[in-house]
DNA sequence: GTGTTCACTGAACGGTGTTCATCAAAAGTC
DNA sequence: GACTTTTGATGAACACCGTTCAGTGAACAC
């Protein structure tokens, strides 16, 4: 009874296949551009089939943003593998700045479209490869307040906030308003982390 | 010979109303959902007649980044003229989040959809809204670095970018990644004036 | 009154996402 | 092997979309 097996890999497969065809498209011109019948034509297949495998257009967008979600992840965590608290903050703004530039329409796909794709990747705060990358920063940061390297008031899990906030700001606005910052983005990444780090205090050194 | 004059009124009355009614479709369901054919209908006319006032649909989104940019720049001013220069950054703060999650669509349209729309309004430095807002955050981090609270290293102008962009990444967060942030805008945008801001040093005060 | 201008429109073109009855081939059953 | 059932795939259709353009009728100029 291999039969019922190998329908279902192949099943699997063409949905594989669909999806990666899908992601070529979406990162050449854009999710905008990705319509159900220019991937039918590209996968040959009529548009109608398309719909054997994926409930909706959405659906097919939802399924890339888990996808570009975990590539964010893999790029993020060899920075974040690092010890010193500055240089590993300064390594994963880098590598953060260079996912979203590199990649753009993978970026605006899970960032800027619609709030419910994300939105619902968000949920699950312990697994999921977004939460996962947003906690590498919170342990960045729980590691610099550690060092006693952050504004005293303010708590390590806000400081992240705040610091993806100011990565996201600079990459999207690159993306959006192009040629509205003047300075390179490496240049305002390092100025961000400069913004959170505070000087070592000598006289806390003993505490 | 009044009735060139009163045909160039009527026109540009005309042109108002199309303009008036997009914003407010636009402002109820988002640019995405705004139709040619669906505003047409709201102001009794037909789809062609659209295109004697706009070269097209994208035309429409220009005008109403335009003014979008306007209504920012409106939020902004009151915030830019407290003296005070940490009291200013954190109003600044407040009114731009404010803006932003009060007329999400707004803000959408002018900051998170093409890029086409946002650079063109950026190109000229010295006028239009879109700079001389940012003109007002950037003015508001020299006064801040000029009473030697800021990170010595940076320069106002790269301080301001990291503070824009921040805002704009609480915002845009907010905006596509429900849920995703932990804490209020409020909070993080606090958080955000107080990463931005040193204490001031007692031995340079005599200087 | 006649000619001209011009705001306006209906209909069309080519595109979109999505649905559904239909069909042929594969699988299951005897 | 013949018959029935299941099922992957599809063509055609529906209701939209932005945009164009020939045509029309009313307001204007003379």
């Amino acid at each position: 009874m291999g039969i019922t097996e190998r329908k279902e890999r192949q099943r699997a497969e063409l949905r594989e296949h669909i999806l990666r065809v899908a992601r070529d498209m979406v990162m050449k011109e854009g999710f905008g551009a990705l319509s159900m019948r220019k991937l039918a034509d590209a996968v040959e297949y009529a548009p109608a089939t398309l719909y054997l495998h994926f409930e909706n257009r959405d659906a097919i967008a939802r399924e890339l943003c888990v996808r570009g979600f975990q590539e964010l992840l893999a790029a993020l965590e060899p920075a974040a593998a690092v010890k010193e608290p500055v240089e590993r903050l300064s390594r994963l703004a880098q590598a953060y700045l260079t996912f979203g530039l590199e990649r753009p329409e993978t970026y605006r796909l899970i960032f800027m479209e619609d709030a419910k794709l994300s939105a619902e990747l968000f949920q699950d705060k312990q697994h999921g490869e977004g939460p996962r990358s947003f906690a590498l920063l919170v342990k960045a940061c729980e590691d610099l307040k550690a060092a006693g390297r952050t504004p005293e008031a303010t708590p390590a899990e806000q400081l992240a906030e705040v610091f993806w906030a100011g990565l996201h700001g600079i990459v999207s606005l690159k993306l959006t308003c192009t040629g509205f910052q003047g300075s390179p983005a490496e240049v305002l990444a390092e100025a961000l982390v400069a913004t959170l780090v505070r000087d070592p205090k000598p006289g806390k050194r003993a505490r």
